[in-house]
DNA sequence: TCACGTATTCGTACTTTGTACGAGATGTTG
DNA sequence: CAACATCTCGTACAAAGTACGAATACGTGA
């Protein structure tokens, strides 16, 4: 009776990777725990994997693979507006993701591909290797610190936020810390706020 | 025989921790080291601090404590461009901090008059609500995004990030990154390339 | 069908980390 | 000197990554 003997691959491992951190967090993201996750015992991983390092690389590089490049046909900067609101949504979609990717040395297939991507828009929008330079940085830096900010907030908007806002307010004196008082009172708290809404107003 | 019994306080742990973290890293940053250069076993830290995390929160505050308010003086814009210069450098000596600073939440005190005096800084500038959460999202989105990025790279300039780059060019075909390696042998590695220029452009 | 080599799975155990618990040592006060 | 408070640390446990080699399952030719 073989019973469906679990063809587990690399990639097994991978797809399990990525859907328990993004259920979990990273924090609490474990070999034992991903483990389980596939139904299997810890050593059996690293017939597949040869370290828990090598499994952060490969997210990485998925989530790469799952932001657009920067479509040929658009002008430079209409190209790079949608990677970047392409790379923010990856970014959503795994709160993780954000230090890893920024933390990594030695980039991968994916990654190497999407920067060359990205520095060859920019050149073929004329920009000189200077602004070029610059533009990435400063783009990034934004992007994933706007992902990073956004991840650690405890709520973003909602219903929990009003809750969690009142706690905070009530935590220290308003007297004390007048204009943060009125801020998440007199805005924070309105319907329809959310920290998300400054990303695109700030990629001008 | 007293023979100079260590008076050890809360603040000499802090210090401690702040140094020993700019030296090793926060990955290297445990309890046993930092026991070590008090010279004390590691138990002893737990009279005076009741968890790391208590430590973590008390680096973070110190390292706010660093940074300059936005000077009541100036107009708004050039009193938040004080208050960011100030950030970059704190965040440039303390190379661990800004992943920490941006992830912690229920902050301090010292943290919390930082966030007051910037909200007040805005709102004196005549911005609204909304504009004044743009402004700070963005912002601190940039700064902290792009200390992280640059904390992370291996090199920022310099003899050491000639020999890394050329390590990199060779690890890959350049026919396939054409862009990137371009990149790298025509700018990166001219004499004065440095990530941080990107810095005081990206404030604008 | 059976034996054997390969591919896969896992049991055990070591190291490093944070820290709970309570014992010892030291200093202070009546 | 006795009693108490303060400070230090020895021991030990749980959770994590993973080295090592044994156990198991599977595919193939005789």
């Amino acid at each position: 009776m073989s019973a469906a003997r679990s063809p587990l691959t690399s990639e097994r491992v991978l797809d399990a990777a990525l859907t328990l951190a993004d259920s979990i967090g990273l924090e609490a993201f474990t070999i034992r725990r991903l483990a389980a996750a596939l139904d299997v015992k810890p050593m059996t991983i690293y017939h597949y994997v040869p370290s828990k390092d090598a499994i952060l690389h490969g997210m990485v590089e998925r989530v790469f693979a799952d932001i657009d490049l920067p479509p040929d046909h658009l002008p430079w900067a209409e190209a790079m507006r949608v990677r970047c609101i392409s790379a923010r949504h990856a970014l959503n979609q795994h709160p993780w993701a954000a230090p890893l990717m920024e933390s990594r040395t030695s980039p991968g297939p994916i990654s190497l591909r999407h920067h060359e991507a990205v520095l060859a828009c920019l050149r073929r929008g004329g920009l000189s290797w200077q602004l070029t330079a610059h533009a990435y940085a400063i783009l990034d830096s934004y992007i994933f610190g706007f992902a990073f900010e956004e991840a650690n907030l405890p709520a973003t908007g909602g219903d929990a936020m009003i809750e969690l806002a009142q706690e905070i307010t009530a935590a220290f004196d308003p007297a004390e810390y007048p204009t943060l008082t009125a801020f998440t009172t007199e805005y924070v708290l309105t319907p329809g706020y959310s920290f998300g809404n400054s990303f695109e107003y700030g990629l001008n």
